[in-house]
DNA sequence: ATAGGGGGTTGATCTCGATCAAGTCAGGTA
DNA sequence: TACCTGACTTGATCGAGATCAACCCCCTAT
């Protein structure tokens, strides 16, 4: 492991509590690897081997039923992933690819396990993480059953705009590349590459210029009135 | 307290590994309540001020935006809800309201975080809550990315007949009740009231017969063909 | 008994989004 | 340079589901 990794798990919340001893222990029994982009890591159904936590790169969740398949959430470092699989020791509910390069750390589900009995102190820090990933999904399922595809689509670039603005503090927060590709977009919006190249289009007259990748806001205000931001759906921090 | 609530609670995996004195130092604090049918308890946006159990009755956990409302999931005695937002302070996500006359136990937040602050068994209790809350919510979005909605209404009526059956575990299981109105169903499947009447008319040649709010299955086998059932969307337990 | 109302159904129409089929464009490779 | 290939776009059509309106049925209250 990079001396740099290190301090990067480490410093997420569900580790930030552990001491120093047994972080080492879990860190000692986790394996760090580099996969291509495309790579299937895990697939639902399987039993739930490994805690994931993606380093480098970007991976995408996905599920499949009925031979349609869909993109369940795009995970960036330094994220965990499929954190409530490893704790029940049941089957992972999604799948998992790397979408472009990647490095992961893999940590074995039982060191886990182990750490969750006889830590209390990464068992609250698991609730924490539990409880927002799970308000997550609630948002998501509101922005699905409340929203058209339209509103969500408007409402996903602002998001994008802001993680932009707030990466590039002083930097121009006039255009911004969409971090993945848009058949991707699509299918985490829930709706076909095509019908989101439609949704672009229905949102021209709304300031959003697309010129492949790069996405212009021209008129905030006017995509703000559409989009119909709320706090209980798009704000992640709430 | 009835006599009989106490030990029904205290039955809940969230609360079975509490010290007695623990758990009835926080039903002292806790308040009974009977409210009548079609009451909102709790509102989307407000201050988690409760946890909330379900002792008799029922209750309706829905969201609104956009002038739209949709109801999210229906919950039947003995069960919780809004734990997430207890423990994180945070705003419900979720507005809920009684559907009939219905009794409930109302924990204030604090008592809650407190006994999780002091308590590593309940700290435990609540990993395990909340990761089967947050698989529950993910087989729902798979559920609602994957599937067409008379996909989702079979779906459904497979889970009520399968929860009637092992309800009267000898009585027949041949016809079972709709457990809430079909408007409410409607919304809970994500489609309009017009819609679900349809649905059930296009099952009908699959051995689906509706009177009223009883539903008989004549023809299972050909109802599990079209539902293509999958247990990492619909077993509750796995 | 009767009037009113809520829940459910049915029919007609419309809209959104899916599907199918070409076509475009850019990047990588021989 | 020519050619592939894969990602995206555009157009035409189709289908699922929403909407609007009328109606029915059962239950309750007067």
């Amino acid at each position: 492991m990079r001396s740099t990794d290190l301090p990067k798990v480490r410093a997420l919340r569900l580790f930030e509590s552990m001491t120093e001893e047994r972080f080492s222990q879990l860190m000692n029994a986790a394996y760090l690897q580099t996969f291509p982009a495309q790579v299937e890591l895990i697939t639902e159904g399987q039993p739930a081997d490994f805690l994931y936590i993606v380093m480098e790169g970007s991976v995408e969740l996905f599920a499949r039923a009925n031979g349609r398949e869909t993109v369940m959430q795009m995970l960036e470092p330094v994220s965990s992933f499929i954190l409530a699989a490893v704790l029940k020791d049941a089957p992972y509910l999604m799948s998992a690819r790397t979408c472009t390069s990647s490095r992961l750390l893999m940590i074995p589900s039982e060191n886990i396990r182990n750490a969750f009995q006889s830590d209390d102190g990464f068992a609250r820090a698991i609730v924490e993480d539990l409880a927002d990933t799970y308000r997550g999904a609630i948002k998501e399922q509101k922005n699905l059953k409340l929203r058209t595809a339209v509103e969500r689509l408007a409402n996903r670039l602002l998001r994008f705009h802001e993680e932009n603005a707030k990466a590039n503090a002083s930097g121009s927060n006039e255009a911004f590349e969409l971090p993945f590709g848009k058949r991707t977009l699509a299918s985490l919006l829930g709706m076909t590459p095509e019908n989101l190249s439609r949704a672009f289009n229905t949102l021209k007259p709304y300031g959003v210029e697309v010129k492949g990748a790069k996405i212009y806001l021209t008129d905030l205000q006017a995509l703000h009135t559409l989009a119909k931001r709320n706090p209980l759906i798009d704000d992640p921090t709430t």
